[in-house]
RNA sequence: GGCCCUAUCGUCUAGAGGCUAGGACGCGGCCCUCUCACGGCCGAAACCGGGGUUCAAUUCCCCGUAGGGUCACCA
């Protein structure tokens, strides 16, 4: 038997921003597509015209955009109502429909019409590809509305139109849609369509366990977008969210995830989203990307005030990028650390107190003025901009044979300012040789008082 | 509450009748070291409970228990 080529799809609604969670469902859809080298579809589910805006969906498809998840189709349902219109008249027609006359559940004083399906109250049985088989009883259902009028059609009744139009053979998406299952087989089968294979994805979970919503922090990819989380990285640790690629590595570009991607190893229990195993992966794709993608992506979160022309900004990021890979798990970190912390000695002058100079088995800071004067020589027998392992054959020798906390600790504290940062020579292999020396003298001077 | 789904370290997971139950994040210790960070090594940490089936159950079945989802003229 000749399979059907794969179709699947991602169906958000534009009422609101790009969910975590939609984001994770439209990778996996995309993940099984083109693994299968079959279609993925995205469609903007907005008949609910009250609450859809442009503006959601513009940001939910720069959203999946961004992420790379590039869709073969995309559609939207308020631009289809003739479709559902023919369809609807039809189930009408020959009786698998009725129209009702009924008071409008907003206002009950005003009646209405809507369109019921009428329900055939028998068991369902459906398979689903990780859990098996699942039935309900749709007696319960009723004959439950599908539109609320020819135009106006309801949720229920476009999705499954459209799968059916579109020939989806797959519909992949969270386990809250289990319960919706049943419902929108009875209207398959009203309107003839074949019944697609279902796969129901475990959950997204705060950490108590609940269901993720704004109570609990982030849930729209905006958002982690915002944290300075990166693409690869959110891919990533949504994939594993839920899903195994089965053996030991972790860390997956979009492509490795498309070759290794099956069914196989979706996980039937909700997942619990941990900020902290993410912010590990967004470290781990930080330290995979090129240098200049790696500048670019750092650039725009270089607070304004501290960036001069991109050349010259680009210049200092360059520098810093070993530092940055080392000791950044999010790239708003970045930000952070320019503005008021371990990035800031790259931007401004450092602003600290003399005694910070003295070393710790030092009984006063004046100790430390020689050893500053004598390291200043040393540096400036250095190349304008040197390297860190430059800076260190430079320094070495001196700072063995006076001791390494006597040298290094007040030179340190003199170009970065602060008790914690990195080694003096990373730290001048970013400030260059002048930098460098202006701030020894700086401190040399404080010391002199 | 009805219906439905689920259940391995704190978290994400491997396991598919017989393993000292493996890995990762996080956590603790040690090492490296001028400080921080990185890195390396080591460590603590799990099969929800009870019945079956079986020579043997984390694994298969049933019942509990717990958690979750869903019960719209939203999607």
């Amino acid at each position: 038997m000749e399979a059907k080529p794969v179709v699947t799809r991602i169906a958000p609604s534009p009422t609101g921003h790009l969910h975590i969670g939609t984001a994770r469902t439209a990778l996996i859809n995309y993940l099984y597509a083109r693994h299968h080298g079959g279609t993925f579809i995205v469609r903007s589910e907005d008949t609910d015209r009250a609450r859809s805006t442009k503006e959601f969906e513009t940001e939910i498809l720069a959203g999946l955009e961004w992420l790379g998840l590039e869709a073969d189709q995309f559609y939207r349902q308020s631009d289809r109502t003739s479709i559902y219109k023919n369809h609807l008249e039809a189930l009408i027609e020959n009786g698998t429909a009725y129209v009702s006359r009924e008071p409008s559940k907003q206002d009950p004083a005003v009646e209405v019409e809507v369109v019921r399906l009428k329900n055939q109250n028998k068991i369902i049985t459906f398979t689903d590809l990780v859990r098996g088989d699942i039935s309900f009883d749709t007696t319960e259902l009723g004959d439950f509305v599908i539109a609320r009028s020819l135009t106006d059609p309801l949720y229920h009744f476009t999705v499954v139109v459209d799968d059916f139009l579109s020939e989806v053979t797959h519909v992949i998406r969270g386990e809250d849609h289990i319960s919706n299952t049943p419902r929108q087989i009875l209207i398959q089968e009203a309107i003839g369509a074949q019944r697609p294979d279902y796969v129901h994805l475990p959950l997204i979970l705060a950490p108590d366990r609940s269901k993720l919503s704004k109570r609990h922090g982030a849930v729209a990819l905006r958002e982690y977008q915002n944290e300075g989380f990166l693409p690869e990285a959110v891919v990533n640790y949504l994939a594993l969210l839920g899903w195994s690629a089965g053996g030991a590595q972790e860390v997956f570009s979009l492509t490795e995830l498309t070759k290794l991607f099956t069914l196989d190893h979706i996980q039937k229990g909700g997942a619990v989203f941990d900020i902290e195993k993410f912010k590990w992966f967004n470290r781990e794709h930080i330290r995979r990307m090129s240098d200049a993608e790696l500048i670019d992506a750092v650039r725009d979160f270089v607070p304004v005030e501290y960036r001069g022309t991109d050349a010259d900004t680009n210049a200092v990021i360059a520098r810093l990028i070993p530092l940055i890979r080392e000791r950044t798990y999010t790239l708003k970190e970045v930000a952070d650390g320019i503005s008021d912390g371990e990035y800031s000695f790259a931007f401004a002058e450092p602003d600290y107190d003399t005694s910070l100079l003295k070393w710790k088995k030092d009984p006063d800071v004046s100790l430390a003025l020689p050893r500053l004067k004598r390291a200043m020589e040393l540096i400036s027998l250095l190349p304008e901009m040197p390297t860190a392992d430059e800076v260190r054959s430079a320094l070495w020798d001196y700072a063995e044979s006076e001791g390494r906390g006597e040298v290094l600790w007040p030179l340190r504290v003199a170009l970065s300012g602060r008790a914690q940062s990195a080694d003096p020579f990373t730290l001048i292999a970013v400030l260059g040789r002048e930098k460098a020396k202006q701030r020894i003298t700086v401190a040399c001077a404080k010391i002199e008082g």
